[in-house]
DNA sequence: ACTTCTCTCTACCAATTGGTAGAGGATCGT
DNA sequence: ACGATCCTCTACCAATTGGTAGAGAGAAGT
């Protein structure tokens, strides 16, 4: 067998939530999709909440792993945050559910922020200690590394994932599209991190 | 009477729509909450989705205003984007389920995008004239001004809404959160966008 | 007094939801 | 040959979903 059913339920659900969410997903409609019958889909995973936080834990550790790669070269500097920017964005491209799942699962009010941030919580600590070096070193513009985290954190998700509203600017959304963004991307926070 | 039954609903269904989106807001819910019965709902509205659609439109229309009326200050230059900054940071505090709304109907897939953007789209032309001729008179860093826009958008909406992203980070979403938030996240654009 | 209009209600419905119970067919080690 | 384990199925269920039909109350106009 190429992939086992519990893989394939986990790729199908994945590709669910991260598009339609959570409420709007059944189970159902994940067995048709599958071929298979909704009670074979709950042999698997004891409830619907299950497979979600089974997705988010997978989702999650992907994630990770694209960081942890690159924090394995370490090439620090303006360069690092160029790299990590170029594999979220091919992360964007290739698996766009996956952001989109984070997506979901950091709204208000979801279940699994904390799964979520059980995994991620690392990858920022190490995000911040490294923004802190480099500007203690001179190397980036000084300023609280907890909030530049978070602002780019913000645009560059917000520019490998709203694709909508891309659409409404219109921009366009085909695969040049997306290394003109994510060159722009690059630019934009060059220029907001390179020390005055 | 202080606020008609229809006024009610729609600020209930914001509220709702916003926070928990389309699919996970039940119309019993809704109308438990506002102390009636779900019919009186279907007496005002033909549908869930006829509902959905005049919470965009509102919310559209509200969003609108608040760029409007700072458009109509015309004050120029990274002042100007700074005061639309805090603009939309004050309707974030007060009124945060109106850009969670925004959230939800910008997610891919959803029905009324294009409602949005047809309220939306006369502000993004302006914007992006304006970048164009901030770019022009050198008064901003020259880049894409459309690609920019998206960047700041996303920056801007990111670090407004993400709370749960913030709490992960571990940042304090109090109010003085919000005016520090704000405050970095002004200086970050400045550095962005000022011209070298 | 009578009609009309506005509003909220009770009663009901078909469809779908997540989930349970358990049968039946493989494949396995013994 | 035989039980055990793994997997997928049929059958079923209570609860909830969005939505329809229409009664009735109240105010307003005539």
């Amino acid at each position: 067998m190429a992939e086992s059913t519990r893989e394939r339920i986990l790729d199908a659900a994945l590709r669910a939530f991260g598009t339609e969410g959570f409420a709007a997903t059944s189970l159902d409609a994940l067995a048709t999709e599958l071929g298979i019958r909704k009670q074979t889909i709950l042999y698997y995973f004891p409830s619907k909440q299950a497979i979600f936080e089974a997705v988010v834990d997978r989702a999650a550790s992907d994630l990770v792993k694209v960081f942890e790669e690159q924090a394995a070269r370490g090439i620090g500097g303006l360069a690092q945050v160029e790299a990590i920017v170029k594999r979220v964005f091919r992360l964007a491209v290739r698996r766009p559910q996956l952001l989109g799942l984070i997506r979901e699962v950091t709204r208000p009010g979801s279940l699994s922020i904390d799964r979520l941030s059980a995994h991620t919580a690392p990858i920022f600590d190490r995000a911040r200690d490294f923004l802190q070096r480099e500007m203690d070193a001179g190397r980036m513009r000084p300023s609280d590394p907890e909030m530049l985290l978070l602002s780019l954190y913000s645009t560059v998700v917000g520019v490998a994932t709203e694709l909508e509203v891309q659409r409404a600017m219109g921009i366009s959304d085909s695969l040049r599209g997306a290394v003109a963004r994510r060159q722009e991307l690059i630019r934009f926070l060059r220029a907001a991190l390179e020390p005055a």
